[in-house]
DNA sequence: TCTGGGGTCCTAGGACCC
DNA sequence: TCTGGGGTCCTAGGACCC
């Protein structure tokens, strides 16, 4: 039996923590560059803005004046997120966190009765320790779960937050009422093919036989459907041990021209890159670097290109791993094109201590270790970035538009984790 | 005017090997 | 004229997720 905790309308919820004038309100918060939708109040939601709907969209949906946009503060709310899900390690077994907002479990006590009131009482605990709204879903799958934990929020008053989909019966009844693009691992693609076949919701989906599941789609659809019967397929492995790949990106905040400028944005993404190799104890094999034109400018021929750089050596220091960057980046830079985003990635991803020298490498290692400790720690204390590597530029005008913050400065006393923000 | 950022898994096809 | 069979590894790209 799976539980699954979902905070609701994440984003929101945790701007509404820190400014209660924002509860009964349209409010949605906004993804890097102002750009997209990312987060919506139920009051958004019902106004019917779409996820992912571009800023400048909103009024094709409601009147924008009414809607609250926010730019995003993605540091604050990973912190509340470590909160929730600090409370929820405390009370139930093997808490694997999936992503910023939810998490999965294993049922807390054998008994169904037991269990349904210690998480009733949790979601009522985070909600009063940390402000979070938050539903529990049980079910003998992820899949599933996913689908109770829907239902737990959508029918809050009734379940009280959580709700148990476990009995065939029911299950049954509640696939005939799953729309199929509602599943979870269906998305856009899948259930338009789907529904051109007259398969409209999950029942109909769990109908088909799985054999042709596979040959017709794939063996990922297929687990999928056999989640949905309530098999256990270990559906995305939620086990996140270690990050396989790591990536910094930003989409500018206007098209640039200058190679100067996006080599200081490329070493800054190729810097966090490697503090979070870092902090997460790894190392990387190889590094790859891209650049992409403005996708929506129509005036412009657009470029993207990327490419990767494999290390002599496993690494995760800072120099190392911004030389491999902007080695790539002098390989796909073209004169004269302008450039709107690029990215940083860490790939071949090894824990640090399996690291296998190589014996042509003359960089002495224990020394570098030292040193990016000395940053780490000094960049820890007195702010990210107090110490940066300088490749003579420092005059990117790359950072992204944020014109939605609120001033915090009058609800800020009630708070004392954030750092930096 | 204005369209995010960060991940995972799977598959097909090419290069290469014996 | 006739041109195998089987395997591995790597990469690019597509699908999905939040």
């Amino acid at each position: 039996m799976y539980g699954l905790v979902d905070c609701n309308n994440f984003f929101v919820s945790c701007e509404r923590v820190f400014d209660p004038r924002l509860n009964g309100k349209k409010v949605v918060v906004l993804s890097n560059n102002d750009g997209c939708v990312i987060a919506r109040s139920n009051e958004a939601k019902a106004a019917g803005i779409p996820m992912g709907c571009p800023a400048f969209k909103i009024k094709e949906h409601t009147d924008p004046s009414q809607v609250i946009q926010l730019s995003g503060r993605h540091i604050l709310y990973r912190d509340l997120s470590d909160r929730v899900m600090k409370i929820m390690g405390a009370e139930v077994e093997n808490l694997q966190v999936y992503s910023v907002d939810e998490a999965f479990f294993k049922l807390p006590h054998e008994d169904v009765e037991t269990s349904h009131r210690i998480m009733a009482d949790l979601v009522k605990k985070i909600r009063q320790y940390v402000g979070i709204p938050v539903s529990i879903g049980f079910a003998p799958t992820r899949t599933l779960a996913k689908i109770a934990n829907h239902i737990a929020k959508r029918d809050r008053r009734i379940t009280d937050g959580v709700y148990w989909l476990v009995r065939p019966e029911a299950i049954d009844i509640i696939l005939r009422r799953t729309a199929i693009d509602d599943v979870w691992g269906i998305g856009r693609r899948l259930s338009a093919s789907l529904k051109a076949k007259g398969i409209m919701t999950a029942a109909d989906f769990v109908k088909l036989p799985p054999s042709l599941v596979r040959s017709q789609y794939s063996v990922t659809l297929e687990r999928t459907q056999r989640e949905l019967m309530g098999h256990d397929c270990q559906i995305t492995n939620p086990v996140t041990i270690a990050h396989k790949s790591i990536m910094t990106s930003r989409t500018f905040g206007k098209v640039l021209y200058d190679r100067d400028e996006i080599a200081d944005a490329i070493v800054t993404f190729a810097e966090k890159t490697s503090r979070q190799l870092r902090a997460e104890g790894s190392v990387a094999g190889s590094v790859m670097t891209y650049v992409r034109g403005d996708y929506f400018r129509e005036d412009l021929p657009f470029y993207s290109n990327s490419c990767q750089v494999r290390l002599d050596t496993p690494s995760s220091d800072a120099m190392t791993i911004v030389r491999m960057a902007l080695t790539a980046f002098n390989n796909i830079w073209r004169d004269g094109l302008g450039y709107r985003k690029a990215g940083v990635m860490a790939l071949d991803i090894q824990h640090g201590e399996a690291i296998q020298l190589n014996i042509f490498d003359p960089e002495d290692h224990s020394r570098l270790r030292r040193l990016m400790k000395s940053i780490d720690g000094i960049n820890n204390m007195y702010g990210t970035r107090s110490v940066k590597l300088a490749p003579g530029l420092q005059r990117g005008d790359w950072a992204p538009n944020q014109n939605h913050f609120q001033d915090l400065s009058k609800t800020l006393h009630f708070y004392t984790g954030m750092i930096d923000p």
